[in-house]
DNA sequence: GGCTTGTGTAAAGGTTGGGTAAAGAGAAAA
DNA sequence: TTTTCTCTTTACCCAACCTTTACACAAGCC
């Protein structure tokens, strides 16, 4: 399935010079010349992606841009003249997805459609099943959930956040500090406690196996057992 | 309650001013130091996008890409010292979504990072316009109503907005700061209770059940509790 | 054995986040 | 204009839960 294109660039230069790579590259290309005739294009429903420069003869791209986005949540690319920083900063602010100064490559403007494009084939896709295994125990990111034999664990934030970081690196040893750092988000202070209670609850919400899941390692800190398979 | 970033760079001090400034615009930050650390917090952590160096001590940026994409669409955005041309192609070949060479704009990285966020927000919120059933709800986007049994819910516009939401995600947690976005098109400001309001109200119109359908998921957000099955 | 250091955990303390009633503010309708 | 409807803000309260404290034990070292 080819990807539909719409440039919108005065310069009839540079316009048909990417127009003809963009084809060699497996592009179905339309172009305008205006902001007027870019506008009304994009609305008509045709096109996946739009390629627009700033500098227009009629409207301002920015102004089409802003147009756009009245209706649509469109893909858009930006190009320009080498640009000064705020310039761009606006047209991220007004709703542009990606932003190439001009004299662009080619190769590089084909390079951000795919990835644009692909960024919104794979957040269309259904939720790709992002769930985690680990023995009996399975993480559901999405809900902030992690089930024990199916049946749902009632861990608050934190539990989950450092059960996570443990799960994350089952069977390899994970620092405190780190452990702190990562479920706490902040740094192990001298005499804080607060780690280890956390684990010490999960310990008990997790059944008090012998051996026990969450092991302590003396001095370094805690590794989660991978149940033998 | 903000949008998580995790930023993957060797460079102490780069990586603290960032963090730093990451910060003041409302990211919550993670931070890695080497590649190994970067992947296993990418994979485990969640967090919602990445700022990944290309150049780190242990494992090469674009490897450690590799390894992502391999198990995740998260959003990537690389940074790199040289805008060796080539090196781009290559990252977006990779899967990368974007691409910032170095000594790069803390403004400018901002603007892509929240760029790239609104695109993902545009395109999961795309598939919301089908009629659709959960449970004894239906939504009819058209009419703008939603139905119980059969019978309109007699909602206020917000309302709407913010149960519909939450229907399009039933099951997973939609946390506050993105079903403030979605609903009511503005960002969730500290000691704003406006949301907890409509939540409330809610509740009450759907009758308060026990467990209630809108959950609660503390220090997060809420989820609509998917019809048993 | 003593001594030191690290860990387990119960219980108390204190902070924060969230529920919701009620008042306020705006906008639309009458 | 007044009335009405809806959204937002304020205020108070409670419950969740993170952190601290305190004490006990276990491991390693001499």
């Amino acid at each position: 399935m080819q990807n539909r294109v719409l440039l919108v660039e005065d310069d009839d230069e540079l316009r048909q010079l990417l127009s003809r790579y963009l084809a060699t590259q497996g592009f179905s290309v339309r172009e305008a010349a205006n902001g007027r005739d870019g506008l009304s294009l994009a609305l008509g429903q045709d096109c996946d992606i739009v390629v627009l420069d700033i500098m227009l003869p009629d409207i301002n791209g920015l102004d089409v841009l802003r147009e756009l986005r009245g209706k649509t949540h469109l893909p858009v690319i930006l190009l320009t003249a080498r640009g000064d920083e705020t310039d761009r900063i606006v047209g991220f602010e007004v709703g542009a997805d990606d932003y190439i100064p001009k004299p662009c490559n080619p190769r590089e403007l084909v390079a951000r459609l795919q990835a644009l494009l692909r960024r919104i084939a794979w957040d269309q896709q259904a939720d790709v099943d992002a769930s985690r295994v680990y023995g009996d125990l399975r993480v559901e990111p999405d809900q902030r959930r992690i089930y024990q034999h199916g049946k749902p664990l009632e861990l608050t934030a934190t539990e989950y956040e450092v059960l996570q970081v443990l799960l994350a690196h089952a069977g390899s040893v994970v620092r405190k500090t780190d452990l702190m750092q990562w479920a706490l988000g902040r740094r192990l202070e001298a005499y804080d406690r607060t780690l280890d209670m956390h684990i010490s609850n999960l310990r008990k919400k997790l059944g008090n196996d012998d051996p026990p899941r969450i092991e302590t390692v003396r001095g370094l800190g805690y590794s989660y057992r991978v149940p033998t398979q």
